[in-house]
DNA sequence: GACGAAATATTGAATTTTCAACTTTCCCAT
DNA sequence: ATGGGAAAGTTGAAAATTCAATATTTCGTC
């Protein structure tokens, strides 16, 4: 029995196990994203928005309502925070709520015309981010590495 | 003629720089990560350690005294909230801090016996999230993305 | 040596996020 | 129909995080 663990070298006193931080695939990943984002927040520090609102203002900008469900699900947000985060994005009139006439419980979010304008100022400065890690960590990896995270997260339900 | 904000060009394919939110990098970490993330949390809910604290444990458990800016980096937090962090383990018995002889201004922190212990727990329970996500989305794919991941962070600093 | 600048860590206030409870509306089996 | 339960969203209190400001110690330079 113990297949997995049969006996490599002589276990002093900690399990054989401890795997450095710094291998572990969570670890790795909360890395990236932490640099990730750090960068991409600051360029849109330039317009004073937080990375959660670029998703926001991103995801509405197919001009169709979306309920908060779907938002919350699509820009990675629980509920509640959402529902906080919206409410300053309508204090500065960049969104807007209209209760959904198919189903009344549900709220539908807009874009307002400020909010649109925000949107496309904001998606050069994101896609231009997009361009310099392209161009320095060049096309290949950048496109392989999406391509991996996509399929992980396709299969992160069964995970 | 619904359109608002046609005032540019007429071509109905989408603007040049109008990527969908799920094909930007950033995105695609964040996505992952969150992921990932909720699931190891998941298995260490078991112990009621959040996912910080075994980063802290697990950095802690080569035995040395880590300085907190140290730590601060390593377990990607900034340094007022690992400072409070650590206070709560403190409280619970599972760090210490000392300070370094060396260097005054430097506070080290190590782990108490029962932080020890602890660790000891976790670490098979991280060990197996690791091991399913292998087993499901496979040991080529998991090491490709590893390694992307790390040849990533190398150059986060240069990008 | 001594002084000002930089590095290390912490604190307190303000902001943000989370958790649990709540309201409203819909679904559907009785 | 209708009453119980599920779904969608919000709210308020509690917890965590962040920002700016604060000690304390070290370093470099004169």
């Amino acid at each position: 029995m113990a297949k997995t663990a049969a006996s490599k070298t002589a276990p002093s006193k900690s399990a054989p196990s401890d795997l450095p931080i710094t291998e572990h695939l969570a670890y790795l990943l909360a890395q990236a994203n932490r640099e990730i984002s750090r960068q991409l927040e600051e360029r849109l520090r330039q317009e004073g928005v937080p990375v959660e609102q670029w998703r926001i203002l991103t995801v509405l900008s197919d001009g169709q309502g979306h309920s908060m469900g779907e938002l919350a699900e699509a820009v990675l947000l629980n509920h509640p925070t959402l529902t906080k985060m919206v409410d300053r994005m309508v204090s500065d009139a960049l969104v807007y709520r209209a209760q959904d006439k198919k189903d009344r419980r549900r709220v539908l979010l807009f874009l307002s015309d400020r909010g649109k304008t925000l949107a496309k100022q904001l998606a050069p400065l994101a896609q231009s981010h997009e361009a310099r890690i392209i161009q320095r960590y060049g096309d290949k990896s950048t496109n392989e590495l999406k391509r991996l995270l996509g399929s992980l997260i396709e299969r992160a339900g069964s995970l």
